[in-house]
DNA sequence: ATAAGTTAGTTAGCTATGCTAACTATATCA
DNA sequence: TGATATAGTTAGCATAGCTAACTAACTTAT
């Protein structure tokens, strides 16, 4: 009943590393998350917002795995965006089963203005730090978006 | 009713490093808390814990506040913890209207096991970088942290 | 000392978000 | 054509968020 991984090939400096790395981004999306209650929406619907105003439209399949849930629960979090008037619902010309699901105008405004305010905050702290700080926060965001895609 | 922030004091280019930095650590957790589903139990209860095994006893309300929920919805989450016995409810001394909650030994195990499974993954990527960029991750993490403590 | 007010937690009842199982409708394949 | 597979929805359950209203215990003012 237990993890059976090799514990020992990863360094301890790696794993310290990681550890730092992985509580600081938890305790900074725990700040930054707190004014999202001003989007009026629950966080599933905005995330699910922020996949098809960044990414495009998408079908419910796509947009279900991108959230990381089934489709029965995006189907529920698709029909509160509707309800909102937040995303428009097209059928595939190409298949009659597939929906396609397209941010509204609506739902573009209201994912930027979230948008800011989250990364607003955190832009004003930023603000305030040495140059050369900035920088290195820079380096440091690209390296661990391309980390993220191998995890 | 609106936030009565000066929009222009932010220079655009902090405002795009806050960008990358929040948005890599979106991705970032994104991927890693897929194996919190090994845990059994649910993401709230799951961080409530955390906050139990790396900060200690807390009162409801002290636990509620760090979780940035209200008291009514820590309430549940106890009771969830408490029917797995992964925390134990004693009696404050000083005030008998208050309730010390404590992880036990289950769930620290609990809790370590769930931190290891996260943090593995993202320690493995991490040993196969630059020493240079393992480096600049650790000051990176650390910035972030006191940052998120501002914001 | 006791009545009034405050504070800590719980309970009830709503919504949102996660799941699996079972369904409908459409595509595809033998 | 009939069998199978795929896209999405519906039903029903659990967890997790909220407010309103409650109980119990502490504090304060008279």
């Amino acid at each position: 009943m237990q993890a059976h991984t090799k514990p020992v090939n990863i360094p301890k400096h790696a794993f310290e590393a990681a550890d730092r790395v992985h509580s600081s981004a938890i305790h900074l999306l725990r700040g930054l998350r707190i004014r999202d209650r001003e989007s009026g929406i629950g966080p599933a619907q905005l995330s699910a917002l922020s996949v098809l105003v960044f990414a495009g439209s998408k079908s419910l399949a796509e947009l279900a795995q991108a959230e990381q849930v089934k489709p029965p629960t995006m189907s529920r979090i698709v029909a509160g965006l509707r309800r909102a008037s937040l995303v428009r619902l097209t059928s595939n010309k190409a298949d009659g089963r597939a929906i396609v699901i397209t941010a509204t105008a609506k739902g573009v405004r209201l994912m930027q203005q979230a948008r800011v305010r989250r990364v607003e905050s955190l832009a004003r702290a930023i603000s305030a730090l040495p140059e050369l700080e900035v920088g290195l926060l820079g380096k440091a965001a690209e390296i661990i978006e391309k980390l993220s895609r191998t995890v």
